[in-house]
DNA sequence: AACCAATGCAACCGCCTGAGG
DNA sequence: TCCTCAGGCGGTTGCATTGGT
């Protein structure tokens, strides 16, 4: 028995006193005990009556991320990366409905999941993940090499898009996903645009995208090779794509220029490089089981 | 082998909301 | 209408683990 468990046990006197910290087998087995008996909910009698000193709080808490049979454990597959970057893009930090969508992930872990890896992209560029700028960069790179990682997996597997993590209706990740494993040779840009303009005219979207993206000017998605999320974007090809975006409809980026002055102007795009450069190096390939599609691998190309 | 920094994740904190008295 | 409290949520922290030197 841990020394934890043993001075939960050991310390009648202090009964009054809450425990806090990691949680032992013991407590856990008491409230998987007690709510196999009398289901969720109440959670401060849960932990009273349960023997457990803990708040209520906390009790649910642990159940919610943790003790609950069906939370899933592991990598969050493409699908639910996929998932978790469009509905962010739509609801923002609305984690716990965001978690709706991705059955047995917890608002928690998807929150995690934001912090340590989407923000982590933010921060090697400096460069706010509220910004249109990094919007657009999971937009159009990012989602793309992901759909192209469903598409591999999908194709070897003989199966398409029958992961339990996409919901019905079709949600616009999804449109993504059936648009780019059906895209037909040559037709990338104009069947991902189609999509993006339906969900940008959906009057659901609590958050109205503004997308200034050209899309004629987007690599087409078979032309995405498969060493990794950037590798095959030619030199010109990123300064294209943001011409097209801060040039197309420069007044939906006017507040981001006071921020963003590196990555504004595409003459300075070699201050952004260098800034990542400056940050991290190393390219790790395949590394979306790790849910990091890491951008440096842009950068690379170019020296 | 030892140390240090970075990372990932479980757990806590504080605020907000809605129900009930 | 006001007050209290439980539950829910997003933000933050702390610590164990991992990787690099």
């Amino acid at each position: 028995m841990s020394s934890c468990s043993k001075s939960l046990s050991s310390s009648s006197e202090d009964d009054s006193e809450l425990r806090r910290g990691p949680w032992t087998l013991e407590e856990d087995t008491l409230l998987i005990h007690y709510i196999s008996h009398h289901g969720e909910g109440k959670w401060n009698l849960a932990a009273k009556s349960s023997g457990l000193r803990r708040t209520g709080k906390s009790c649910r808490l642990r159940w919610l991320n943790y003790l609950k049979p069906d939370v899933k454990r592991g990598n969050l597959t493409p699908q639910e990366q996929l998932l978790i970057l469009e509905l962010h893009s739509k609801w923002g930090n609305r984690w716990s409905k965001i978690a709706q969508h991705l059955p047995g992930r917890t608002d928690n872990e998807i929150k995690n999941y934001w912090r340590t890896r989407v923000q982590k992209q933010a921060r090697l560029f400096k460069i706010d993940t509220n910004s249109t700028a990094f919007q657009e960069i999971i937009r159009f790179y990012w989602m793309p090499r992901l759909l192209q990682k469903i598409e591999e997996s999908s194709s070897s597997s003989g199966m398409i898009f029958q992961n339990s993590a996409i919901p019905q209706p079709l949600d616009t990740a999804y449109q993504h996903s059936a648009a780019a494993a059906q895209v037909p040779p040559g037709q990338g840009p104009l069947y991902l645009s189609q999509s993006l303009n339906h969900h940008e005219q959906n009057p659901d979207s609590d958050q109205h995208c503004t997308s200034s993206v050209n899309f004629s000017q987007i690599p087409q998605l078979s032309e995405y090779p498969s060493s990794g999320p950037f590798h095959a974007i030619a030199d010109n090809e990123y300064e294209t794509f943001l011409k097209g975006c801060y040039h197309a409809d420069n007044s939906n980026y006017e507040m981001e220029t006071l921020n963003l002055g590196s990555i504004r102007a595409p003459g300075n795009f070699e201050n952004l490089i260098s800034n990542s450069h400056a940050v991290e190096r190393n390219w790790v390939d395949n590394d979306f089981s790790g849910g990091l599609c890491n951008m440096e691998g842009l950068w690379q190309t170019r020296n």
